[in-house]
DNA sequence: TTCCTTATTTGTAATGATTACAAATATATA
DNA sequence: TATATATTTGTAATCATTACAAATAAGGAA
């Protein structure tokens, strides 16, 4: 996707399309690392040394907010945002923090919820995330050790 | 559960049962509100106002590590501890900030996965958890309105 | 019980992510 | 171009969490 497409996805959900914006939002698509603030704001500042962290806050919050990236729950010290909306859950491994995307089918997570997750006990379902957290190949290959 | 069974219950989790211990798990248990470390805090200081606010942290640090306490990664602005164990998944409002819980059949989360979850691209699956977000039913109505 | 060793608790200080805020800048519209 | 509005910037403040060392409590041995 190149930057003027980029630029009309986001006017059609309501965020005026900055080079701040823009900038981030393509490094949320070209590195799908699940990166975090600062991770962004560091990338984004090779540039462009005048980007202020807070944009990278700001920015972070229209694109969550307009429905274009994904706040992940992994529940770190630090938030994590994914720019891929395709279903998905995401493993994290508990020793060296690597977060993995894994497949999932279409509306596997809401078929296993009353109604297909369209309402529970009159709540209304707009978001949802599978979180699996473990130990990956390589730490578990050092643990055997 | 009595507090001596409690007792009995830690020790076979490798915790040494003291009543500071003691105390946030009764409160865990008797409370499934999903609390905050403040919550918890404020709620054991009220019969013993010399309880540190890092004893909770350190106590929750320990439950969770012995596998009796669930740390949800609900990503929001604090942590939040659930002592409950039967599987289930959590809806958090995304207006009001409440977690309700919502029971899951045991295995249903770990069917979805291949190897049904044991493996994952050679990651060992120790975890899981699954988020749902979205209006309960009192903040949908006043949206309606 | 008393002593001794070790683990835990306490309270304060430090850390680090996030937010608040106001001035400066850019953008869109007339 | 001029004007109004939204965004960006940088600094300061906030808040949850952690680090740390002294004080205290717990458990075992004599």
């Amino acid at each position: 996707m190149d930057r003027q497409q980029m630029a009309r996805l986001l006017c059609s959900h309501g965020v005026r399309p900055t080079q701040q914006r823009l900038s981030v939002y393509e490094y949320l698509l070209g590195h799908p690392i699940h990166p975090s603030v600062d991770t962004v704001y560091e990338a984004v500042s090779v540039d462009q040394p005048t980007f202020s962290r807070t944009t990278v806050y700001n920015t972070l919050h229209a694109l969550v907010q307009a429905g274009l990236v994904r706040e992940l729950p992994l529940c770190s010290e630090e938030r994590r945002y994914d720019a891929g909306l395709t279903p998905h859950a995401h493993f994290r491994c508990v020793a060296c923090g690597c977060i993995k995307d894994v497949p999932l089918a279409q509306d596997t997570v809401t078929s296993l919820l009353p109604d297909g997750g369209e309402t529970l006990a009159g709540c209304m379902v707009q978001g949802q995330e599978l979180s699996l957290s473990g130990l990956c190949a390589a730490c578990s290959a050092d643990h055997e050790v």
